[in-house]
DNA sequence: TTATTTCTACGTGATAGTACTTAGCTATTC
DNA sequence: GAATAGCTAAGTACTATCACGTAGAAATAA
């Protein structure tokens, strides 16, 4: 019965990786792979023609970054349920992806049961979580300590714009770029470069990095 | 015949590659997978009580730098062919390797074809390595270009700067702390712009942070 | 020892970023 | 529908960096 199998589709831009997880899910019949994608472009031109029913994403992939393709994804199609897989347990990073649209969380170390279990999870409308990241927001919660800088919240645009920045443009590149002000960007980057508590550029794009916003 | 089989061992510290990879392995019958590893510690343990034929070594683990790892098993183990797993393409890095004993070198968005020639060809002596990285090698070597920024030697002094410019140090620090002009600072900063043909501090520490100066 | 790097340093004008403050407009949330 | 958060933008004054060219002294290699 075709109706009755859950379709799963990949993005992710490592083959091997690719090629594990359906290695791993072709012996569950239940499943049957949709589609794979290695990139972003490629994953939403994909979306156009059909939607699975559980989207596997990878969030470090050259192009888009993996928080907006969250988003639009999530956004153009709220049906596919959206497992992120990565290698982050960032409790900001979690939270972030969690308000983007995400169903599920997985850290790139877990077995196939856990992968399984997600699966099922999001396709019952639940919210899951790999059990490391559930511990350390407990935790956090618990303690109110915060384990990370990365907690201290960008907006949107301050991301984008922080993202522009270590991408080596200049100010008026990204005004540019983004049809706005040279001191929208100024203001912006003062913003910025307060919140992160930084000193210079060097800091910002050190900033960029840690929050996975390039690379 | 058990003999004829070949072993192989799996260090990644990603369960879902390593899971990926015995997925697709076990079609194999002439494989046979000994164990598998999450970190350099556990591979060493693992590799006192038996050898592998093949070893799959992603080079980014917790713990153990790749490169060492690599060079301590080939040391200890000279009969256990290494091939390098890794999403990095850079030429330098295939060299540092290569040297450090490795066999073979995979990109991990190669497909499984790819894997079974890889492990074929160092079981017969010989030395793989993916496809694209062998065509940046040889356009290297055709063109003398060098596709990789790492090869671009900084002097000890600029290698100094560029390190307390990813450290969040401006000119004038910079001056203060070697004790030299603020103009020979801009000198340095100038000239290592250039060398690395990049276009401003981003870029720097971009490249700081990839030549392991900083982190 | 000579040749080559490397490190040092300055000139000068142009371009870019810093350090704030204030403020109107627009989404989104309560 | 009021409050909050986010995006936009400008003013002003200052500081930092960029882009070269030039060039002497010291260290190092041929």
């Amino acid at each position: 019965m075709r109706e009755a199998k859950i379709s799963v589709a990949i993005a992710d831009d490592h083959l091997i990786v690719v090629n594990g997880l359906k290695a791993m899910l072709a012996k569950r019949t239940e499943l049957h792979i949709l589609f794979d994608a290695a990139n972003g472009e490629e994953l939403l031109e994909a979306l156009t023609v059909h939607q699975p029913h559980v989207l596997l994403l990878d969030i470090q992939m050259p192009g888009l970054s993996g928080a907006e393709l969250c988003r639009k994804v999530h956004k153009m199609y709220p049906d596919v349920r959206i497992v992120i897989l990565t290698s982050h347990d960032d409790s900001h990073l979690v939270r972030l992806m969690m308000r983007n649209g995400a169903a599920g969380y997985l850290l790139k170390n877990t077995g196939m049961a856990e992968l399984l279990t997600a699966i099922e999870s999001v396709m019952e409308g639940n919210q899951f979580m790999d059990d490391q990241i559930k511990k350390n927001l407990v935790h956090e919660a618990l303690t109110g300590q915060r384990t990370s800088r990365y907690e201290i919240p960008l907006t949107r645009r301050e991301q984008e714009i922080l993202r522009l920045i270590a991408g080596e443009a200049s100010n008026q590149d990204i005004a540019d770029k983004l049809s706005i002000s040279l001191r929208t960007v100024e203001t912006h980057r003062f913003n910025i470069t307060h919140k992160l508590d930084v000193k210079n550029t060097a800091g910002l794009v050190k900033e960029a990095i840690k929050r996975g916003l390039i690379d």
